[in-house]
This record gives structure tokens, C-alpha cells and sequence, in this order.
DNA sequence: CAATCTTTGTGCACGCGTTCACAAAGGCAT
DNA sequence: ATGCCTTTGTGAACGCGTGCACAAAGATTG
């Protein structure tokens, strides 16, 4: 995954493990693609298997919610579909409010994975007074001066930014007073919160830069003339590519030359 | 961070473990910030706050590096952001392709993010035949027939996924075949790959459902008038949405009357 | 040069998460 | 009704990650 993780461990409650938390929404999708096919129960394997996780985890994850499974038959679909959406809070109703209305910003309005399960995009809000009125995904954009009122007027307590790294932490806070208490962060900063707030964070580069590691390691391993487990057709190209990239620093030198990378973030 | 994890435990290298290299990362852009001031050297402790982590566990995680730091002094910003670019394999050049131009492939091309720490947008492959040619962030997409080509001529070994569900396994079984190894995934689906190719999952969904997760315990505990750390200026809000959304099933409707969250992914 | 002060690097213990393996439980066939 | 077969639910062991606390190391000051 992608993706951040929590910035406070977040104490378990109800005794659900975080990490089973985390898995819920995986087990969710694939359930209600089986209900979609109307398939009337599953196993913990097979269920398992569609959700790319290992099915003792699973079963000890449903553990946590209750037995709703039945021995020698499997779990059935609908009741856990509806039991899972009840304990992640699907069942009601969240307001959301986007703030930073760019590429990425539109991209989340137009998603679709929201509005389908539960989510309500309540407001967009920009900083740019050009953006205001304008509609994004059949939703008006709105200046950051309504934020508050926003806020307060819809019972917002979900807020997510997509900001500018620069805007970030200011708009957070503003969420913050405002009301919100759970933060999904998109921007490249490390948002400071008060207690009770939760964040969580999403960051592409990051994935793409550990994605970089494993697949240099990879290059490394095959140049080396290691033994590599499958991927045979693609010897020739990612040796050519990562030769160089030895471990040991022969050279003070990266491999290209080049400088390390300094980015404005 | 939000975000979705590996598929594989992706076996930790040279003994870096997994967990230090997803934060590696977040070191690199606190650094990359204090090169930008000119900082010349930084504690561990000044460090870990700006990258929103406990300062023993920074420790531990460089000295998985190596010993680049000063006792009584600290580490150098200039060679620390070197080591940890070489270390995760930026200071090499990664032709990216991403495929799927939606909003959020479109985000994802106009994102600077990728440039700035190695990654080159080598190309923006969408299956739609009217949008070829068209230029995106300044590069025209191609048509999904020229993605062997495109990756093979650029010696592309990373892909990004950006398309619908239904179209993710696709897409994902050719640039495997094609010769990538690492994939980015956007898509709602768990993707099926060989061993030797990592996949890393960003679901923008499953993060908000782990924040209403949180969202729905904590509107619990208000109402059930448990102590709650900070956040009492939100209280009313909170619990006027929260108040029927009680532990026990008192009933086994959710708290609105409405359905269990069904969605088309 | 010696004493002091700061900060790193790490040994150690603890807790969480994962996985194995199996007993208990229920359905189903005879 | 009885025995078999399938699948759940979970006890227990293991390994990883985290955080504490401190000794070692180097800078700095007198």
C-alpha cells in the first residue's frame, strides 16, 4: 500500500486490532463483488484468495467482530457485507469536504469509490477566488472563506487536502477549529494535529521511491549474478540499466554522475 | 499513510527492513527541506519532529545505513540526503509510464512530485482512440496498442495503473509480459502477478473508511459521556451525528435506516 | 590536556501481528 | 441416528517493529 500510516498508533478499541482495521475495506470489496453475483456464501479461503490476503489471517480478523460464520458451510455473504460496513460506520452517512481543488483535487471529486459507500462529498473549497462557482464533478467550487460555515453547516467532521505541501498545514488547522476530526492528507507535509484528530496520509511519491528501492535491489541482484526466483524475460533490460548500480561505493559517484535529488517538495 | 501495502513481504534486503525503507522517504524530504534553508548538520531529535517520528526509531533506521552521523553533533544534511537518494535508488533515472488517463491519471502526469526525485513520465498510454495525441502535462498520450513498444524502447520497468477496476489485471498481465516489474496501482483490485514483480496499492477509498472507522468509535465514546482527550470544542457535532450509533445492536438497522453500502467498486 | 556536555548508536525488552495447526462445530450422506 | 467430511474459530509460537535507556564517542570549553 501505498500509502502513509497513521502519525498516533491510534489505541485499538473494541480490542480490533489496527491492522485488522485496515483490512476490513479489502474484505468489504470483495464480498460486495460476490454479492453483485449473487453469490449466496464463501469460504474463508476463497474469500481469502479474492482479497490477496491469507485466510487464518482473515478468519482471525472476523474473529474479532463476532463468529458470523457457519462451520463446515463458510460465512455468508450479505450478513457479513452488512456486518463489516456497520463496524467501519458505512451504514450512516459522511459529509466529506475536499480543499485544494487542482488536478488532484478534481480527481478525488469525480471518484466514484466515495459516494458509494457512504461518502458524500459535501463541498469543494479553493483558494483561487477564479475557481468559486466554477463546478467540479456537477459540485460548485467554493472559497476558502466559506470554510467554517461549511464546516458547521454540514456537521463535516472528515475533511481531505489536497493542497499545495505550502497551504497544508494552515488549511488543516483551519479544519481543525472548525470541527473536523479526522484528516485525509494528500499533501507532501507532515501535518501537526492536536490530540483526538486523526490523520492519515497519502503520498504517490513515496510509493513510487520504495517501488525505486525494491527495483534496484532487483537490478543489483540480477548484475551480482544472483539467483532470481522468476521475472527471466527481463534479465537483458534490467541489467543493462542497473549494472552499475553496485552496492559497495566504488566511486563517491552515483551511478549516472548525476547529483542527488533535490526536489521543492 | 494511507494507503494499501505490499502484496508480498517483499523480503527485506542488505537487512534494511521493510518498515525503515516506507520511511526512508520522509527522512529524505525533511532533509531535502533543510538543504533548501542550508542547514549544514541536524539532530536526530530536530529531524525525527520534522518527519513527524520518534527520534530513536530515526536512529535506528540510519544506522541500518551506516554511521553517517557525529556524536555531539549530528548528521550531515548534504551527505545524509546523498546516501538515502543512492540508498533507494533515486540518484538513477526511472522512466515511469503511466496508463489510464483519467483524472487521476491526468493528476498523477501533472504531479510534480515525480520528477523532482528521478521519475521520468517516459509516457501516458490510455485506451480511449480519442484521446491520442492529445497532450497531457505536455505529453501526448498514446494508445494502448503501442505499450509493448513504449516499454521495451524505453526500457521501462515501473508502471503506473490509473484505469477502471475492470481494466487493471489487463493492463497489469501486459506490462508484466512487457518486461515491468514494479507496478503502482490505483485501481480498486487486488492484481494477481509473478513472483518477482512487486505491487504496491494506493486505494483512495479504503483510507477514508479507516478514518470513518475511527471517526464512528470516537462519535461512541462521546456518546456514551467517556472521557475524551481534546477535540471538546467539537463535541456537539460529533455526537448529534454519532448518539445512535451505539456499541451494542439495539437494534439491527444502522443508525440512519438505510442499506449496507453496496457499490459497483 | 582534562573535564564536561551533547548526541549518536545499540542492547534489550515488550507488544503487536502473523502463521501454524488443531479441536470444536455444524452440515450431509447413508 | 450415526459417522464422515468440511470449515470455522482460536491457542500458541514466532518474528518483526518500537521505544527505552545507556554506554561510547566526539566536540567544546577552560
Amino acid at each position: 500500500m501505498a500509502t502513509g500510516r497513521t502519525h498516533r498508533p491510534a489505541t485499538r478499541s473494541r480490542g480490533i486490532p489496527e491492522a485488522t482495521v485496515a483490512r476490513l475495506p479489502l474484505y468489504l470489496r470483495a464480498l460486495t463483488a460476490l454479492s453483485e453475483r449473487s453469490v449466496p456464501t464463501v469460504s474463508s479461503e476463497e474469500l481469502a484468495a479474492a482479497a490477496g490476503v491469507n485466510s487464518a489471517k482473515l478468519r482471525k480478523d472476523f474473529s474479532y467482530l463476532g463468529s458470523y460464520g457457519t462451520r463446515g458451510v463458510g460465512y455468508d455473504v450479505e450478513y457479513l457485507v452488512y456486518q463489516i460496513s456497520r463496524e467501519l460506520g458505512l451504514t450512516q452517512d459522511w459529509p466529506v469536504v475536499i480543499v485544494g481543488i487542482g488536478n488532484l483535487g478534481a480527481a478525488l471529486a469525480n471518484y466514484g469509490g466515495f459516494a458509494s459507500r457512504g461518502f458524500r462529498v459535501a463541498a469543494l473549497i479553493d483558494a483561487d477566488p477564479a475557481m468559486a462557482g466554477k463546478p467540479v464533478a456537477g459540485i460548485p467550487v467554493q472559497h476558502t472563506d466559506e470554510l467554517e460555515k461549511i464546516i458547521q453547516d454540514e456537521g463535516v467532521s472528515i475533511g481531505v487536502i489536497a493542497t499545495p505541501a505550502g497551504a497544508a498545514q494552515q488549511v488543516c488547522e483551519r479544519l481543525v477549529a472548525a470541527g473536523v476530526t479526522s484528516i485525509l492528507n494528500f499533501a507532501p507535509t507532515v501535518l501537526s494535529v492536536p490530540d483526538g484528530v486523526d490523520v492519515r496520509k497519502v503520498d504517490l511519491s513515496i510509493e513510487l521511491q520504495i517501488l525505486a528501492f525494491h527495483e534496484q535491489r532487483k537490478a543489483g541482484e540480477l548484475a551480482a549474478g544472483a539467483v532470481v526466483p522468476a521475472a527471466a524475460s527481463r534479465q537483458e533490460t534490467a541489467a543493462r540499466r542497473g549494472a552499475a548500480a553496485g552496492r559497495e561505493p566504488a566511486a563517491d559517484q552515483g551511478p549516472d554522475g548525476d547529483v542527488p535529488a533535490v526536489m521543492p517538495t
